[in-house]
DNA sequence: AATGAATGAGTGTTCATTCAT
DNA sequence: TATGAATGAACACTCATTCAT
């Protein structure tokens, strides 16, 4: 009947908890009761850790934003195929998006609610980002034509849309064949649409 | 000048207020009293035309999404230039989201708390937007190879990610050539991505 | 069973009793449940009528010395014998504060937990006071070698004073005759030291 | 430079960090967590060290009294010309409410929260006045026909109100001449009401 | 149709206190 | 001696809803 007392320990639970239900009800959706029961410990307790919901908010989020950061920073080495790059990239934000359902939703809420939506972390990852892309349409792999915030927004807005909206899209296309649940599809598609053909003979685009 | 007894122009004041709470706070960020205050009505009236806040949300919804699909129809003739009726459509879609920022929100917010995404009404709408897919690419006007739910998915999401981050994207894109503000461009570029190229010689694509 | 709906009655029940509590435990001593349970009404019910526990505070107050400047306006009239004046309100004051003790607490706990000690109507009634000191000083009743600041504080100070502590007093003070306990004694005292001697020839006091 | 291990040095850091809060905020007004900021010490120490809150105020509480009392005990010595026994006893208390001008405040914060007023100290204080008052009075130095209570209650209340009200009554007391902010000149207007006036002959006062 | 009185559950936060380390 | 983890009760205040008028 000892309690285990270990701070950091706790702290790492309710940060876990708040984060699914953050994810799930949003900011204000969620209450700190709500966290207590998901992670098992007390309101007072959390409070006593966090000092104020808000500030147990932000700490969500920065370590979902870093984690996926992380992820891509990983990911997004210029090294290899120069063609290969360009899909490896948007697979791994794909990849990470669909692994990771509930940032999605905390970036949407986020959004929404006005909780600041660029960290100084998620503004670096912007601008690597369009680096990234103009130095891929300066090497010919991905088309000229288009403004790289387009190119950006086609990305990410279609891979937000897609993972949020698949599932009644699916339903509705009455394309059922089974090899489209494959998430493969999707982003090849989207690498269809993005990059040069590669037999980059012709005038085209 | 005593109010004036009139339902109906209440109901209508009424969701008015409402829509543009629920759009800025969603449905649990705005309690009754904001709309009460922003209506001029009191709360009791409120709750006794709505019966309860969920049946107000619902009618505000309805209401919105039913003027969306209203101005889409309009705008989705077959008609014309058949390259033209891809872009018109996309720049209808656009276009709507521009005028009527509330609407993307108050889908967003849909879709995070969880309210029934799909009216009968929107369904109709997607559906009607894949058999166009369709008949567009049969034509050759859009790309043949790219699933029809990447289209859409591209196209919504390219749109909504566009109008909710676009001030931050432009902020850190570096080329900020001023007629680049000119929303036109971003449609432009995308009809770029999706459209076969005119001059179809080439084997591109 | 019919609730009966009142509500300006709610409200007067309610201040009421939160007069009695914010003199017995101060403003931040007295929660708005204690409120509840003493007026009989639910918590939400006095946050409906009275926005919030500082309002009702004010209220509170200012009822309370809204109430002292009355009873004293009608006793400071000027007229009747001089000499009487000065006994009649002395009288007064401390007559008001024995009758209505709750109001030397509420007066000292707004001192203490720094809320706003003079209303207008309080610097009002202040400054007619030491009008009528001076007044009564010219004309020979009161001594006039004292500043009228200190008739004030003697007077309203001893008050207080011995109505806070005057049983403690009352019990170490060796002298315990009974007609001590009269209450005008002490106002008749107060007066021989403030007034001139009447028959100023004598070896006086 | 870590914290050196010592417990009186603590508790007596804590005991001054919490009479300056009590005095402020009163016993429910100050939080444990208060007193520990104020003194930089954790709030887990003091509890450990005083048990429970109502320990540390009655310690903060004897300690304040004691040093009242010690020092008009030195003040209150019978030898000497017997008129200034007078003067110098009430000149003594306005002097040490002056200097402490915490000490008030906890005064009458006890008496308002209900925490027993009167230790055994000052309750014997009381009694040595009450005796002085009389020894005074005999000896024809303090006017015979007023009550020693009064006497008391006229000498400290007036202190009390004047200290605490002062600030006002200057501001609306519209004889602003400068050299009233002498502190003395109360108590020697004091002393003109109860002390019996030299040269008995004159008309007095 | 319209108001506002009335309620009970729920909000984030503060609090004194206990206890393991 | 000293810290901080942990709790449960209390705080002011907000909320959707019911109902008398």
């Amino acid at each position: 009947m000892k309690r285990i007392r270990n701070g950091e320990m706790t702290q790492s639970k309710v940060i876990d908890g708040a984060e699914v239900l953050f994810s799930r009800h949003g900011f204000s959706g969620t209450s700190i009761r709500m966290i207590a029961e998901e992670s098992g410990y007390s309101v007072g307790l959390i409070l006593h850790h966090f000092k104020a919901k808000e500030n147990l908010y932000r700490i969500v989020r920065d370590k979902a934003s870093l984690a996926y950061i992380e992820f891509l920073k990983k990911n997004l080495q210029y090294g290899g195929d120069r063609r290969e790059i360009a899909k490896r990239t948007a697979l791994s934000a794909f990849q990470y998006f669909t692994d990771h359902p509930s940032y999605l939703r905390l970036v949407w809420w986020a959004y929404l609610e006005g909780k600041e939506l660029f960290s100084e972390n998620e503004r670096m990852l912007t601008l690597k980002t369009f680096e990234m892309i103009r130095f891929l349409q300066k090497q010919g792999i991905i088309r000229k034509n288009i403004d790289p915030q387009v190119i950006l927004s086609v990305l990410l807005g279609a891979i937000h849309y897609w993972l949020s909206r698949g599932p009644i899209l699916q339903e509705l296309s009455q394309t059922k064949s089974s090899h489209k649940t494959n998430k493969d599809f999707f982003v090849q598609d989207l690498m269809k649409l993005i990059l040069k053909n590669k037999s980059s003979g012709g005038k085209c685009i």
